[in-house]
RNA sequence: GCCUCUGUAGCUCAGUUGGUAGAGCAGCGGACUGAAAAUCCGCGUGUCGUUGGUUCGAUUCCGACCGGAGGCA
């Protein structure tokens, strides 16, 4: 790492940990701006669903990357980084600390590492071409055809990972080259930002799930339907990606008359406690996080006290 | 009170003509480089209600008891 690689505060961990409320606390301590790490949230209009911090919180502290996209347009980590990393040089030239807060780890590892994304813009044609070619031939076919130009990266996927599969076709086709070659450069490259990175989470994981619980309660009762049923009406389909978040396609079913309110949000829970349980995995591997682990409760006062710690320790402050 | 059915994994249940058991869902672990709140992979976690009896051996057969459901009174 060189001497001058920008140093910034990133806040992580699964959802419903306090991330929000933690990053206001020291983006006031520390004069800082907050940069939003999350996949759904930057489409404008998804507000209850994804828990977007409310302007009544933010307490005048300036937020980037929120409402950034149309719930109809297709966002990509690409896409992010390109935009987050102009938000954090601009946060950085005006004197303050950057500090990226969300949950949506590919976000946060690609804004750091300093490498790009294979190819250029993907073809949406190329990409649809190779997934129906994916539903005829099955997986198993493709896989044989990504052998043959890509040996390496065929090795590591497995059959059924349709997505992973079509991408590294595509990326073949486009470039000529094969995905696991580019990666491979992208990734002996020195990191965009020297982070200090701190995540939190539960110590006992059921206390994790009972606020999953609860706040999905919550959602429901300040009008995740109502924001659901608006977004529709504004004409988001099932093809969307930001009707891959989760609250959103449940309560669509349920809309649709496929679910009862009841299965909708039960299914809602259960989803976010898997997908929490999907970041800790990818959390845990990361072996320069900082943890704080909250014992039943959140406790900002000795988190911020840890965080300044965290943060010194990192040349920060 | 009597009769019938029932009790097996966290849940719903299958099964063993007697040799200590397996599915789905839930759960847990993992992967992840332009869809990532996506996508994908792996893993049974068990006093077979309790207690006696028969048996080389009982979750399985028999008895009693306890819990649950239904029926007759």
């Amino acid at each position: 790492m060189t001497q001058n690689t920008p140093k910034i505060l990133v806040i992580t961990g699964p959802t419903a940990t306090g991330k929000t409320a933690l990053s206001i606390a020291l983006a006031q301590e520390l004069g800082g701006e907050i940069v939003s790490a999350d996949s759904m949230q930057v489409y404008r209009g998804m507000n209850i669903g994804t828990a977007k911090v409310k302007f009544e919180e933010m307490c005048g502290i300036a937020h980037h990357m929120l409402d950034v996209a149309d719930p109809c347009e297709p966002y990509s980590a690409a896409r992010y980084v390109q935009d987050a990393s102009a938000c954090v040089d601009g946060i950085i030239n005006r004197g303050k600390l950057p500090i990226v807060v969300g949950g949506t780890g590919l976000y946060i590892d690609s804004l750091i590492s300093g490498g790009g994304f294979a190819g250029g813009e993907p073809s949406q044609e190329l990409r649809q071409e190779l997934n129906e070619k994916f539903e005829q031939l099955g997986g198993k076919n493709l896989l044989e055809e990504l052998r043959r130009v890509d040996p390496e990266r065929a090795a590591r996927l497995h059959p059924s990972d349709s997505k992973r599969i079509v991408r590294a076709l595509e990326v073949f086709y486009a470039t000529g080259k094969p995905i696991s070659e580019h990666d491979e450069e992208t990734r002996s490259r020195p990191p965009r930002y020297d982070a200090c990175i701190i995540a939190l989470s539960f110590k006992d994981r059921q206390d994790l799930y009972d606020r999953i619980d609860s706040r999905v309660e919550q959602m429901a009762a300040v009008g995740l339907v109502q924001e659901v049923e608006g977004l529709l009406a504004a004409g988001l389909s099932s093809d969307c990606t930001a009707m891959q978040a989760i609250g959103y396609k449940e309560i669509a079913a349920f809309l649709d008359g496929k679910i009862s309110l009841d299965e909708a949000i039960e299914k809602i829970k259960q989803e976010s406690r898997r997908y929490a349980k999907r970041q800790l995995t990818w959390l845990r591997r990361n072996p320069k996080i900082n943890w704080i682990l909250w014992d039943k409760t959140p406790d900002f006062a000795g988190a911020r006290q840890s965080s300044t710690k965290f943060l010194s320790k990192h040349g920060l402050e």
